[in-house]
DNA sequence: TTAAGTGTATTACATGTTATGATACACTTA
DNA sequence: TAAGTGTATCATAACATGTAATACACTTAA
């Protein structure tokens, strides 16, 4: 259960601060959402993302869950989970999602008081030390 | 314990989704770091904030531990507890948690694929629609 | 000296979330 | 039929959080 699992062609980072279930739903969601797993794609079944990352089937079980109740999968009895086939769904679940770290981000840099100016001028001024992939 | 309860001049807004006690101590903190709360004041006792909070006084204690940890308090036993008279203590605090709050938002952004120039063009976008106090 | 108001510590208890472990059932496919 | 799926349930444990009550040490002011 520490640090890093590979399952697949996707790579876990897992540490005991959070819960496990978020975690996993979290990195996958992103990897969703970022295009790296391809549409439709059958994901690794419960039993076996369990035994690859050494957590329960349950704990597997409540990621997955949330994943279909987002639209992000769906789940065929018997069959195993799939990525969703709809492009629209994971644009919008991107979007949505990058809107509300945005709202959060720009709420506490407000309760902080920073300014526009302040926060515009700070992300540019970082910008120049980093790299732009 | 529902949304907002006014505590002499600070005004806080709790919830059941997290802890009492880290909401306090953010909500606090952040009246702190913004300049809310002048240098040296007096902040209510635990028993009268506990009170004013409807919370047990261990609760308010738990987060005035913390600011003192985070060397935004002094206690001083029998007296009460007291806003540091260190502005460089605050700025700097202020600053940590700034850039804090920068790393972890570039870090969501970038692991949903967002590159520097979408996050500078939809920040700056959003801009348009807000005010700037 | 006394009383009231401070911070602090301790103990016990209740609750909810998280995770585990085991078991069982329903469904699909080969 | 057998193996592999998702799903459900139960018991248990661990942990964080919050409440409640009590006690102690210190400071200040009456």
């Amino acid at each position: 259960m520490l640090d890093e699992r590979q399952v697949g062609s996707l790579r876990f980072r897992l540490d005991l601060s959070r819960p496990i279930y978020e975690q996993i739903l979290e990195q996958m969601s992103s990897a969703i959402a970022r295009g790296d797993i391809p549409l439709g794609e059958k994901i690794p079944s419960v039993r076996e993302m369990a035994q690859a990352l050494r957590v329960t089937p349950n704990t597997v079980m409540h990621a997955y869950q949330e994943m279909e109740r987002e639209g992000l999968t769906e789940t065929r009895r018997g069959q195993g989970t799939f990525i969703t086939t709809s492009q629209e769904r994971v644009e919008q679940f991107r979007t949505e999602l990058a809107h509300r770290v945005m709202e959060e981000f720009l709420q506490k840099m407000k309760s902080l008081g920073y300014s526009w100016e302040d926060i515009l001028k700070y992300l540019q001024a970082k910008r120049g030390g980093d790299s732009d992939p």
